[in-house]
RNA sequence: GGGCCUGUAGCUCAGGUGGUUAGAGCGCUACACUGAUAAUGUAGAGGUCCGUGGUUCGAGUCCACGCAGGCCCA
């Protein structure tokens, strides 16, 4: 039986299929962590993917890199535990199943049960875990499958719970407001996702107004701020400017008034307020109600001067004062001069923007106190001003007679025309309308006009929605902002700026993370309150919650439990059932929120384990994590969420090093959609290429955190290059290693410094690689790993060193010439399947098994064995740098017999190598036989100086000389360059010359300057990098006989191969007699020629009896060939 | 609008701390090799290093402003 199987043809997806079922059934992952017990732990953190949807090619390429490293890990020896787990909860989840079931959120409650609807959902989500459960496998990510993690599990919502209790207990999660978008028509927030149905956004005409915001202790100074929604100006509280902005004084009058005045706004935004033709009239010429008015541009000030200016309320209600320092101007660095007044408006209760501003730079904004004494706005939310807004305007109205399409009561301000009222009525007005009509009035309005513009609207009734303060749970992220960002600093992130760019700016300007969702399914906010929202109690643990239930069915709130008798499902409806007991004696409801599934997948290094109710052990012994793996859009998701809890909560960062992948694109750069149709399907890309050319492509390409453009081609080519070059090599090794029944043997291996030094050289490469590897492992930077690995392989095993010791394998007996060769390529080849294990698993552990088939005691495969590290006593940097001196010379010559028209198969007799350093020679020299069989030259001479017809080339080293003289360079380089023969002699001897250089004598030393020979006269010469070479053409008779000799043997190669003999087949040669030349070369060289064609007899025949006719270029010879 | 990434040959990508001929693989063209052969080698063509300014004796590399594509956030 053959020793090491051969292979004619390799199906690569067949190899993954077969390893994968080697794995399963021998239980090669499960062994891999087995081994490792007692060991150091590596820990990795598997982020859940959600299992409601396909899997996609990208999920191939996060998977791979997360399977690489842990691959690497337990090779190093580490114990490497991978917990896999599902994402369950959330929007995506419940659109699916409203999609199934053709219903929308207002139906939950109505057409299906909030307990029938989660229970779809349920069933949803892990509709396609086969799928990806299959892919997994197939694409060898190596993860526990058989005990993941679940986020709808009992028991992890419990974890999830107690997380939120602590958060609870140290204060860090508390009510509040956030601006959402609201539709007052439907009573409900809108998520962003719904705010992005088609056909929301509309183009609306609205009443827009340029508002005058009178300076405090000016006569008659006003700051003009321009807005769309003039019913925000009565909760008017700053104005935002933006500082780097140029901004003007104009003298003029209001258009309304006509009262003279000075108005601020941005220069640039000047035309759109004055007509030109007012810069010409004089101030004092204008008279009221001239439609064109003059003005005058007093002064310019950038926006930072403006700064801090303070400016009367526009609506003095009486209770809508604010304390200072409301009405100020302030910074906003969205301020743009694009529309408006270059001035911003803001109003905290209605922008998102505004609010956050405001906030931040702690200047209230206009609420007022509900009998709760709660903060509210003072716009309800029916979309109406409170009475006694609505009362002040009513007010207004009549002082100023303005008159509506009816009588307005104080209750009738609506904010939209969310009673229906028909615009088609002439006397129809809007409360925007009655503002500025108001305002115009007051010498507060300096332009109003209708502005048509985009304006979202609720998909559901058509009407417009507001920005509005919506209720929501918070954890106080921004008390540990100096924590987070201090944690952050330890972290590995790769790519680094990811962690610093992206991520650390975020946590610098981090807001508290909204926790609230108003959802069905997913996990309820653990929060009981009273009416009045003066007493609360938040739920750390089942058992605290039995006890709660308990005791509400003692004060006769519940009568029983909802639990009673089966396994506690703390989802809704379930949880909103239940009704506890207050210290006062209040029912307690829940809150009906859910919370933010981030926080679900954030907390799952607690949840995953149950902790703290159980495995408190196995968690501290894998907190935090040394590993995690997700795609950079992941920056504000999994990789916040997780690093958030556990500053906050445990004082540590989560994750120790971390790389954020970029995005796959399909191959023209575009996103891939199913839509489009460009997405690529990983199962049929599997089924062509096998698992491991896949993933070596998608590593191997760019580095992973740059987007993927993912070209089939570029498998094909990768499979094609590498994996098919590394599989000519194992077989061009079976073949030889087989008909000499050779098989490695680790105890009787010939010591490394008894081979020959192209096998130490390959060996000394193989260590080299090893440390390059390991070192690009270690740092998480797979890419030029496989390039390492890709390089060595093709450039280094199979173009140079198989290429030239192939004869060592397939000439003479099994001696130690053979032995060394056999065993320096097995030895390369073993270790590449160590090395490339983490990235290519099927197929390294494949090429492994193939190699050790026949040792006894070999590993079981190629990931139980322990990572190998470089024999540093096999690195000879000297050599690698002769050899790589070897490869360039023969390259060289290579170039140069094209050029000469002379084939390798023709000896020559030397080549000629000018060497200017003796160390240089001593380093060619030490590598002369490679050369010279790979080029088929007799002999290589040096020449030195001292022959004298070196033509030599001189220029600055630059990168010494420009330190030296800077600003001076060009002028150096200007007399070096004139320096001739003499000049190169004379600093070559005394080691250093003088040069003027702007009248003054500088010294140029020999080590400032580079010199080159470039020529030899009189011969065929080719040079690059800095090394030159010549070939001497001349044919002698005996070169040309010897010429004949081998091209007669390549003839008669073929002949035996198109005589379908075997390689060990011996024969008998006859050969026509013919030219002199001819008929010498084959007597001369008939030895060589019998030995090469494996000839037991070479004759010269006058005669043939059934010639076969070589065509040998210049002449033919008639031949006949025999087995013998 | 903000933050971050990317932009080098037809394609995919390398190009520490600035240094004078900008590289590799694929593809293309030509040639060679023919006992690794559905393999391999060599050579050639192919470049506005996204643009514009600046710093410097010298910029693919540093700075500023842009442009294009992408991601996240408003």
């Amino acid at each position: 039986m053959k020793k090491y199987q051969e292979y004619k043809q390799v199906a690569y997806p067949s190899i993954g299929e077969d390893i994968l079922a080697f794995w399963k059934s021998n239980g090669i992952f499960e062994k891999s962590v087995a081994n490792r017990q007692g060991a150091p732990t590596y820990t990795f953190y598997e982020g859940p993917p959600s299992a409601n949807g396909t899997p996609g090619i990208h999920h191939v390429m996060a998977r791979a890199i997360k399977d690489v490293f842990c691959r690497y890990k337990t090779q190093k020896g580490f114990q490497v535990k991978r917990k896999g787990g599902w994402d369950t909860h959330g929007l995506p989840v419940e659109l699916q199943v409203e999609k199934e079931l053709g219903i929308t959120k207002e139906d939950i409650g109505s057409k299906i049960s909030v307990e029938a609807y989660n229970q779809k959902c349920r069933e949803t989500v892990m509709r396609f875990k086969d799928e990806w459960d299959d892919l997994t496998e197939k694409i060898g990510y190596w993860v526990d499958l058989n005990d993941p993690y679940i986020t709808f599990d009992a028991n992890y919502v419990e974890s999830l719970w107690y997380l939120l209790k602590k958060l609870y207990e140290k204060d860090l999660l508390y009510k509040g407001y956030t601006i959402q978008p609201y539709s007052p028509a439907a009573g409900t927030g809108l998520s962003s996702h719904e705010l992005n149905q088609p056909g929301c956004y509309r183009d609306v005409k609205d009443t827009s107004i340029t508002a005058q915001f009178k300076v405090q202790g000016e006569k008659d100074l006003y700051i003009l701020a321009w807005t769309t929604t003039p019913w925000t100006l009565p909760s008017n509280s700053a104005l935002a400017i933006g500082e780097k902005l140029d901004y003007i004084y104009v003298r003029t009058f209001n258009p309304y008034t006509f009262e003279p005045e000075t108005v601020i706004l941005a220069k640039e935004r000047l035309s759109a307020y004055f007509h030109p033709e007012g810069a010409k009239r004089e101030l004092d010429d204008y008279k009221p109600g001239d439609k064109i008015i003059p003005y005058q541009i007093l002064e310019q000030v950038k926006g930072k001067a403006l700064l801090g200016l303070q400016y009367e309320q526009l609506f003095p209600i009486p209770e809508l004062s604010l304390p200072d320092p409301a009405f100020t101007v302030i910074a906003g660095d969205y301020v743009t001069t694009e529309d408006g007044t270059g001035i911003v408006h803001l109003a905290k209760a209605f922008g998102a923007d505004d609010f956050r501003t405001l906030t931040q730079q702690h200047i209230p904004g206009v609420f007022v106190k509900d009998e709760r004494g709660q903060e509210i706005p003072i716009v309800d939310k029916k979309g109406k001003f409170l009475p006694f807004v609505g009362k002040y305007l009513k007010t207004k109205m009549e002082a100023h007679g303005i008159q509506a399409h009816k009588i307005l009561s104080e209750n009738d301000f609506y904010v939209k025309n969310y009673t229906l009222e028909d615009e088609e009525n002439k006397a129809y007005k809007s409360t925007d309308v009655i503002i500025s009509i108001i305002l115009k009035n007051e010498n507060k309005a300096f332009k109003v006009e209708k502005y048509e513009h985009s304006y979202p609207h609720c998909w559901r009734t058509d009407m417009p929605i507001l920005y509005y303060p919506l209720e929501s749970w918070f954890i106080k992220t921004t008390a540990y902002k100096e924590q987070l960002v201090a944690h952050n600093r330890t972290i590995n992130w790769k790519p680094e700026s990811t962690g610093t760019g992206r991520f650390g700016n975020w946590l610098e300007n981090l807001v508290d993370w909204n926790l609230s969702r108003s959802r069905y399914w997913g996990t309820p906010l653990p929060i009981w309150r009273n009416k009045a929202g003066t007493q609360t109690r938040c739920i750390g643990s089942i058992a605290e919650l039995q006890a709660e239930i308990d005791r509400a069915i003692e004060a006769g709130f519940m009568t029983a439990s909802p639990f009673k008798g089966k396994t506690p499902d703390l989802h809704r409806p379930y949880v909103d059932e239940i009704v506890l007991v207050g210290d006062n004696g209040d029912q307690l409801f829940r809150e009906p929120d859910l919370i933010d599934v981030w926080f679900d997948s954030g907390a799952m290094p607690y949840a995953q384990w149950h902790y703290p109710f159980e495995n408190e052990e196995l968690f501290n012994a894998n907190y935090p994590a040394d590993f995690i793996a997700e795609g950079v859009d992941q920056t504000r998701g999994w990789f916040f969420t997780l690093h958030t809890l556990a500053v906050m909560l445990f004082d540590s960062v989560a994750f120790k090093n971390v790389i954020a992948n970029g995005l796959v694109l399909d191959k023209n750069g575009n996103k891939m959609s199913k839509r489009l149709g460009n997405a690529v399907d990983p199962f049929q890309t599997l089924k062509e290429f096998g698992p491991d050319a896949l993933r070596w492509y998608m590593l191997s390409n760019a580095n992973p955190w740059d987007n993927l453009k993912f070209n089939k081609e570029g498998v094909a080519e990768v499979q094609r290059r590498f994996f098919g070059t590394l599989q000519n090599t194992y077989n061009f090794f079976a073949l030889y290693a087989n008909l000499d029944d050779f098989v490695y043997r680790k105890e009787s291996k010939i010591p490394v410094q008894d081979r020959p030094e192209l096998d130490r050289w390959i060996l000394s490469k193989l260590q080299s690689l090893i440390q390059e590897t390991g070192k690009a492992y270690e740092a998480y930077d797979v890419t030029p790993a496989t390039r390492g690995i890709m390089n060595f392989t093709v450039d280094q095993l199979s173009n140079w060193y198989v290429r030239l010791a192939r004869k060592r394998f397939w000439r003479g007996e099994l001696n130690a010439d053979k032995q060394a060769a056999y065993e320096t390529l097995y030895e390369c080849l073993e270790t590449l399947c160590k090395l490339m294990a983490p990235v290519a698993p099927f197929y390294a552990d494949w090429l492994f098994k193939n190699l050790t088939a026949s040792q006894t005691g070999a590993a079981q495969s190629v990931h139980l064995t322990d990572w190998q590290d470089a024999d540093e006593n096999l690195i000879q940097k000297p050599l690698e740098s002769s050899m790589q001196l070897a490869q360039e010379i023969s390259s060289l010559v290579h170039s140069l017999r094209k050029k000469e028209k002379l084939k390798v198969r023709q000896p020559l007799q030397k080549i000629l190598i000018p060497v200017l350093q003796p160390e240089t020679q001593a380093y060619i020299q030490h590598v002369e036989e490679p050369i010279k069989s790979e080029v088929n030259v007799k002999s290589i001479e040096y020449i030195d100086d001292t022959s004298g017809i070196l033509v030599k080339s001189i220029k600055p080293n630059f990168a010494v000389l420009g330190k030296r003289f800077g600003p001076k360079m060009k002028l150096v380089n200007q007399a070096i360059q004139k320096w001739g023969k003499e000049e190169i002699a004379a600093i070559e001897k005394a080691g250093q010359l003088k040069i003027l250089v702007d009248e003054a004598e500088e010294i140029i030393s020999l080590e400032e300057v580079l010199i080159q020979s470039q020529d030899i006269p009189g011969w065929s010469v080719a040079s690059d990098n800095g090394i030159t070479v010549a070939l001497d053409v001349t044919l002698t008779t005996e070169l040309k006989e010897e010429g004949i000799a081998r091209d007669f043997v390549n003839r008669i190669q073929n002949l035996r191969k198109d005589l379908g003999m075997e390689v060990q087949d011996k024969i008998r040669i006859q050969a026509a007699a013919s030219e002199q030349v001819v008929t010498d070369a084959l007597t001369h060289f008939s030895d060589y020629i019998k030995t090469e064609t494996q000839a037991m007899a070479l004759e010269l025949a006058n005669e043939i009896i059934h010639p076969t006719v070589l065509d040998m270029d210049e002449f033919t010879l008639s031949v006949a060939v025999e087995k013998v």
